[in-house]
DNA sequence: GTCTATATTCAGATAGAC
DNA sequence: GTCTATCTGAATATAGAC
């Protein structure tokens, strides 16, 4: 099979545009025109627009998150059922994000576009997906992040969290435009630089104090 | 002058439906409607739909960062040239955005849609907007966080700056979501709440290691 | 400054032949 | 599975009377 289906050239070409101009800016007419395909195409094949978006932001998630769990079983291994260090848990959660090749297309930015979408749209529909995605994930990472920091009440652990995701989307949008003028090497470099940072200082918060120790102070 | 202008209720229909539905989702049909007036008048007003948006978001902004600067007057006065506390530098920094109230339209989540903006839209003019409406305040804050943290690289700073943002961001869409059972007493604590939260993990990540001490080490 | 009416463009989605 | 042709609605924006 060398032939690129009229699947991938829709989900190839409406990545590249995703990343580019935003999800909503996308109208599908333009990702038919880039993909060069017929213009009934999307619909047969992914049903509507939502189907569309869901499908690439699948594909480019599914090695991503199996990678963080990769990565974390790895740091779970070496732990021997000892202490986890945080920020070998942190560092699984992050790399792979911020690691995630633009390759054909852009997975970067399409993560970009994902990740600012989990900000901006509050609908239950839109809250269905992310779950779909990343439900199994965090349901991981949470528990390991109880095991890294005990003692971290539950609820804490899962703010945190929340606050990781966000520091970590808004560093990969700051990256992606300073990135204009790189190549790819540049591109490999700064990638584990804006790495070492975020886990740096996600590290750092994940540490810091809690409301509940003050208040029995 | 009893009278809420056009403009004004044009504004207000606005701020509230970009901050239910996003920005990219609302017509200015639907504003127009909502706001009981005439088709013509959002353009005879504010030119466009960008113009809008903006005299929405810059009419929120300005008193949240007039309040950010007031604070970290606060902050530099009580220190009398010795060295400022970075919690207090944090906290003078997210307060005012977290605490800015629901009002006649939803402040915070008109900031909640913005926020989004920062991490989706890349695009230049997007950013000039960005960075009319909060340069003052980021380079105040910037120069702050230096005193605050003495050898933290600039560039260090820098990025801190924009993981804080991040999760600030996410922290406020999170709490967004799990707000529609509260009252306005709830509210007003679970801001509180958050905003110690997020204060005690910004601050920690702010004390974390740097890159640069690890290469040296 | 405000109104009605409309121009113009483009969106997502479908029908039905092949 | 893919094509052409088109429906239907909605978007932003403007013209020109009052």
């Amino acid at each position: 099979m060398e032939e690129r289906t009229t699947k991938d050239k829709i989900m190839d070409a409406a990545e590249r545009l995703f990343a580019e101009h935003g999800l909503a800016a996308t109208s599908l007419r333009a990702v038919i025109k880039s993909a060069g395909v017929n213009t009934a195409a999307v619909h047969y094949h992914f049903g509507s627009k939502e189907g569309l978006v869901e499908a690439v932001l699948v594909r480019r998630a599914t090695p991503v998150n199996k990678e963080r769990l990769r990565l974390l079983d790895e740091v779970e291994a070496k732990s021997e059922g000892g202490s986890l260090p945080p920020e070998a848990v942190v560092e699984a959660f992050v790399a792979p994000v911020v690691r995630a090749k633009a390759g054909s297309g852009g997975g970067r930015g399409v993560f970009r576009q994902l990740l600012g979408r989990a900000i901006t749209e509050a609908d239950p529909e839109h809250r269905e997906m992310m779950h779909r995605i990343f439900g199994e994930v965090l349901e991981r990472f949470t528990a390991a992040f109880a095991r890294a920091l005990p003692g971290l009440p539950v609820e804490e652990i899962y703010w945190r969290m929340h606050f990781m995701v966000g520091a970590m989307a808004l560093g990969i949008a700051v990256r992606s435009i300073h990135l204009e003028s790189k190549d790819e090497r540049g591109d490999r470099l700064d990638s584990e630089l804006l790495l070492r940072r975020l886990v740096d200082f996600l590290s750092g918060g994940l540490r810091g104090g809690t409301v509940a120790e003050k208040e029995n102070a």
